[in-house]
DNA sequence: CCACCTCGAGTTCA
DNA sequence: CTCGAGGTGG
């Protein structure tokens, strides 16, 4: 410290430091709740810097107030009770447009009058919090609890950059209500980091904010990036309130909050009907999780002569969305053995209702992520099916264990065929090592060899595939091509027509494509793309089986692993039997050379996303491929052509992000034809 | 040696 | 659709 410092010199300080959080906070709010910050990360830091020091050698001039105290600051012992001078209502649900419906009828008979003015606001899937200010600072923040006694969080929800923690403009006295939440990138950030670290991970982003939030170190708050979105005002003395609840939102606004900027207002029961259902639509495409809308009648005169109906306005509603996650028990952990010998686990559960169906199954990955989880047998487990189809189990529900559960040991032994399985050092994957005769790899290698993108035998599934297998008709896939008509009728609910539908298929697949051929083979680390490759070099399976283990190597695309694969598969007994029983059925081993080069569409990478109306998937990537192209899954910069249906999934938007050329069903056609 | 891009494999329910 | 893992190029 520099000897004494004089009054004017403190003064000044003061003065700088005051000057300083204005221009922090004025900056926090054009970044955080403006999203337009004026001046850059760097400049910024410079200001805070400047502050922290100034702050550091004057502490008589600290304040709560000062933006260097949203790191957070020492722990707490607990929380106090807060009483909420208003209670904080609840919402009552609606779960089908005829429930919304019935709620504005109402609403119209209790006014004997028309209802027309809405307001719609996305229902955050967060905290309900309530923000108290006095003479226009940050007094206290409070939980919304039973809606009636609440917890005091306020050093932790001063670390939320989108609280302000001084407004200007403010009645003596202002309550404001919003929801506290936390962004999905930044929940899935936290996720990944504690994955990094052995840590079990957090089930969901509100769980995660609900954590966070009620943290007694603040500063372990202070590292979460929380947000805080504005809907409503409770307490207000000092100043008349807005007439509507729009108005509400905008004062909100004009206050320095953050209100959700999807916010809208709504003309008619028939319209917000409409929005509702394209909101449940849309839901994944926010930056956070939301499990409804809520609507308000706008005017604050029809609210208040509609009052409430025990802790339920009748002025308002929540259009609830079907939840995309569920709780449920975990009764087993089953084993499956794919094609390549790999053991998969899944769950068995207790079924459950989640988005319209019924759940039983849902995959389990492998062995590492079901210890990373912390996942045991007997615990309640929460399972999403959520964008994609396919349902997870996320993890188990810790406070529902009993003491019952039993940890997961992967079998040493393989369940089909009772060999040993081995787990190489590094490896994710526990696999079979008897991959010549066990049932499960011979069926599922059956399976792969006729689907669609190998062999494509219409009228041979997974269900005749095991009744051949079953029958010992079929112990390769080289023997589909020695089946008899006589053998096929009387298996399984077959006649006579289908039997010769079957066999006719089969024949038909002797034409497939080399590439196919090599696809259904079903070679480790060989699928229709590596298949096509090694087609393309090599020309035939004369020239592919005599082709040495560098040759291999050396074609593009294809390494060490995947050559030595190839080579290894093609010098096994079992593998040529079958080979030889291919080539004398008369199935195509060699390649029919394509002109590729004056093809109008060479050179050309299609992706294709969502559903065409007139075009199976399958049948549009047939045709611009006959025209040269070549078809990808996933957009990436040396996409040319994404090809955008309706419901179309994230590569549309990444195909935006890119800047490529997007083209709709339309313009797809003036460039493929019409469809055949 | 690492970061990025691709590919392969397995995945639910009706 | 997502994960794991192979290939490639810096």
């Amino acid at each position: 410290m520099a000897g004494q410092v004089g009054v004017e010199d403190v003064q000044d300080v003061r003065e700088r430091i005051e000057r300083l959080r204005e221009q922090i906070e004025y900056h926090n709010y054009r970044y955080h709740t403006l999203d337009a910050p004026e001046i850059t990360d760097a400049e910024y830091d410079a200001l805070f810097q400047e502050l922290l020091h100034l702050e550091r050698e004057h502490p008589e001039l600290a304040s709560p107030d000062s933006p260097t105290q949203r790191v957070g600051g020492a722990a707490l012992e607990g929380f106090a009770e807060v009483t909420h001078r208003i209670p904080m209502l609840s919402l009552g649900n609606a779960f089908t447009p005829e429930q919304l419906r019935a709620w504005h009828a109402r609403a119209v008979s209790l006014l004997d009058r028309e209802v027309e003015e809405f307001t719609l606001e996305p229902k955050i899937d967060g905290l309900a919090v309530s923000l108290l200010y006095e003479n226009g600072r940050l007094f206290v923040g409070a939980t919304r609890g039973d809606g009636v006694h609440g917890e005091d969080i306020t050093p932790n929800v001063r670390t939320i950059r989108t609280v302000p923690l001084t407004i200007k403009g403010a009645p003596s006295r202002l309550e404001v209500r919003g929801e506290v939440y936390l962004p999905k990138a930044a929940f899935e950030q936290i996720n990944n980091e504690r994955a990094v670290q052995g840590l079990p991970l957090y089930l969901n982003p509100r769980n995660t904010a609900a954590g966070s939030l009620r943290q007694l170190d603040s500063r372990i708050t202070g590292q979460r990036p929380l947000a805080f979105f504005a809907y409503a005002i409770g307490l207000w003395e000092g100043a008349p309130l807005p007439q509507t609840q729009w108005e509400m939102l905008e004062q909100l606004s004009a206050f320095g909050f953050k209100t959700n900027p999807r916010n809208s207002l709504v003309h008619g029961i028939d319209e917000l009907v409409e929005r509702c259902l394209s909101w449940e639509h849309d839901r994944d495409r926010l930056e956070y999780e939301i499990d409804g809308v809520v609507a308000k009648i706008n005017g604050r005169q029809l609210q208040e002569e509609l009052g409430s109906v025990g802790r339920e306005p009748r002025w308002a509603i929540a259009y609830k969305f079907p939840p995309v996650q569920a709780t449920t028990m975990l009764r087993d952990i089953g084993i499956n053995v794919g094609r390549t010998g790999s053991l998969n686990p899944f769950a068995i559960l207790e079924p459950v209702k989640l988005a319209g169906v019924v759940i039983k199954l849902a995959s389990l990955h492998n062995e590492e992520d079901i210890h990373r989880k912390d996942i045991r047998i007997g615990d309640t487990v929460v399972i999403q099916r959520a964008g994609e189809v396919i349902p997870q189990v996320i993890g188990p529900v810790v406070s529902k264990r009993t003491g019952a559960e039993r940890e997961f040991a992967m079998p040493t032994t393989c369940p089909s065929c009772g060999s040993p399985v081995v787990k190489p050092e590094g490896e994710a994957m526990t696999r079979c090592t008897n991959d010549e005769t066990c049932p499960a790899q011979q069926f599922e290698g059956l399976v792969h060899f006729v689907s669609r993108g190998a062999m494509d035998i219409q009228g041979v599934g997974e269900k005749l595939a095991a009744v051949l297998i079953q029958a010992k008709l079929v112990v390769d896939p080289g023997d589909l091509y020695s089946l008899e008509k006589e053998q096929l009728v009387g298996l399984d609910r077959m006649g006579e027509k289908s039997a010769e539908n079957v066999l006719a298929s089969i024949e038909g697949s002797k034409t497939r494509p080399f590439s196919r051929v090599i696809n259904a083979l079903g070679i480790r680390h060989v699928g229709e793309r590596t298949a096509e490759i090694l087609a393309d070099r090599f020309g035939s399976m004369d020239r592919l089986l005599a082709a040495s283990a560098e040759e291999l190597t050396e074609t593009d695309s294809v390494g060490p692993i995947i050559g030595r694969s190839v080579y290894e598969f093609l010098h096994t007994p079992r593998n040529l039997r079958i080979i030889a029983k291919l080539r004398a059925a008369g199935v195509n081993m060699e390649q029919h050379h394509v002109e590729r080069g004056d093809l109008p569409l060479a050179g050309t990478l299609w992706v294709f996303t969502g559903r065409l109306e007139r075009w199976t998937r399958g049948e549009a990537e047939a045709r611009v491929k006959e025209l040269g192209a070549s078809i990808g899954d996933s957009v990436t910069k040396r996409t040319t052509h994404v090809v955008v249906g309706a419901d179309p999934g994230s590569k549309a938007q990444r195909a935006q992000q890119l800047k490529l050329s997007v083209l709709d069903e339309d313009e797809f056609e003036r460039i493929a034809g019409l469809p055949s």
